[in-house]
DNA sequence: ATAGATATAGAACAAAGTGTCCGTTATTGT
DNA sequence: ACAATAACGGACACTTTGTTCTATATCTAT
C-alpha cells in the first residue's frame, strides 16, 4: 500500500486521539484534525467522508483484531471444557487490549469514551451469545434470555472499563477473576 | 411563574424530544429546535445557552424527582430490614420512572441515549453507595469496591434499559426481582 | 533511473450554523 | 389599566462544512 496513504492515516488518527482528549468528540472540527495532523483539507476528504466515518473506521482499527480469535470454534458442549476455554477466550481478549494499551487508554480515558464501548460492545456481543449463553444455570433461566446476554455483556464492560480507570493496575488473569466473580454465579452449574 | 416562560420551555423539551427521535445528539442543529418548537432564535437563547445546557436542563427535568426519595434515611445496619428497604427503594425508583413512561420511552429509544443513561446513572450510583454496598457479602468483598459499585449500577442500569426495550412489558415487582437474580448474588448474605 | 500514476497542498467557494444585538410587538402579573 | 418583561424577527460578523480546482510532490512498477 501506498505509504503516503499509511502516513496521512495514521496522522488523522494521532490527531484524532490528541483532539478526544482535549474536547468532546462533538466539539471536534474537522479543522481541529487536520491543524492537528498537519494535512491539508482536501486530504482528510480523500480519506473520510465525515467525523463519523472516521469515528467508524478508528473503532475497526482498534478492535477488529482484538475479537479475531478463532477460540469461538472451540465451542463444546462439556461444560468443564466449555467453561475453561470461555475463560481462556476472555483472558486471550485482556491480553489483545493490553497490547495496544497505550492508544486504549487516550480513547477509554477520554469524555466520548461511550462512543468506543458502543463498538467495543458489539462484536463481544456475539461472542457471549455463542460462549457464555449455553453456560447459563438454574438462576439465570428465570430472567429473559436477551437481558441474560445484556447483563453479561455489561458486567464484562463494567470490568474493563474499571480496568482502564485504575491505568491497567492489575494482569489479565485477575481482572478475568472480577468477571468470575460478578458474572458466573450465574454461569457456574 | 410567567405562563409564556412555561409554555416556551415546554415547547423546546418537545421540539428536543423529537428531533432526538430523528436524528443524534450531534446533528442536531439549535435551527432544527426552534423551526420545531416554533419559536424565535433569540428566544431560545434566553432560556438555554447551548445545547449542552438544554440536554442538561431536560435530564433534571426528568431524573432529579426520579432519586428525590427519603427513603435513604432509612438506612438500617440491621441486614435484613436495609435489604426490605433496598428493595422498596428500587421498586419506588421503577414506578417513578413508569409515571413519565410517555417521554422516558421516546428518550430511551433515541439513537443518543447514551446521553441520559449517563446522567440517569449519576444520582444512582449515589444511592447504591449508600443503601446497596453496606449488603455485601463475602464474595463482593474480593473485588475492589469502586468496582463493585460500578458494577451494581451497571446491573441495575441494564436491567432497565431492557425494560424500556421490551416496551415496558414487565411490572416493576417482576423487573426488580430480575435485578436481584443479577445482582443479589454479591448482596444476600 | 525513469515514467506514469496518484496523493497531497492550498486556495477559493457557496451553503449552513452560531451566538449576539436591538427595536418592536404581545402577553403577563399586580 | 399599566408597568414589566417575554417573544419576535431581522441583521450582523464569524466559523464550519464539503466541494472543486490546479500545481506540486511522492510513490510504484518496470
Amino acid at each position: 500500500m501506498d505509504r503516503r496513504i499509511q502516513k496521512t492515516r495514521k496522522a488523522i488518527f494521532d490527531a484524532f486521539t490528541i483532539m478526544l482528549s482535549r474536547k468532546s468528540y462533538d466539539k471536534i472540527t474537522i479543522r481541529d484534525l487536520i491543524e492537528e495532523a498537519n494535512i491539508g483539507r482536501s486530504t482528510f476528504y480523500a480519506h473520510f467522508e465525515t467525523k463519523d466515518d472516521l469515528l467508524k473506521a478508528m473503532c475497526v482499527d482498534l478492535f477488529d483484531h482484538v475479537f479475531a480469535t478463532d477460540l469461538a470454534a472451540e465451542a463444546s458442549h462439556d461444560f468443564s471444557v466449555s467453561q475453561r476455554s470461555a475463560k481462556i477466550m476472555l483472558t486471550h481478549i485482556l491480553y489483545h487490549l493490553l497490547d495496544d494499551a497505550a492508544r486504549l487508554r487516550k480513547i477509554f480515558a477520554c469524555e466520548s469514551s461511550d462512543l468506543f464501548w458502543q463498538y467495543f460492545r458489539r462484536p463481544f456481543t456475539k461472542l457471549v451469545t455463542e460462549q457464555l449463553l449455553p453456560m447459563a444455570n438454574q438462576n439465570a433461566l428465570q430472567l429473559p434470555q436477551d437481558l441474560f446476554v445484556d447483563h453479561l455483556t455489561a458486567s464484562f464492560g463494567e470490568v474493563v472499563r474499571w480496568w482502564f480507570k485504575t491505568e491497567l493496575s492489575a494482569p489479565p488473569e485477575v481482572v478475568e477473576e472480577y468477571f468470575e466473580i460478578t458474572a458466573f454465579p450465574l454461569l457456574k452449574a
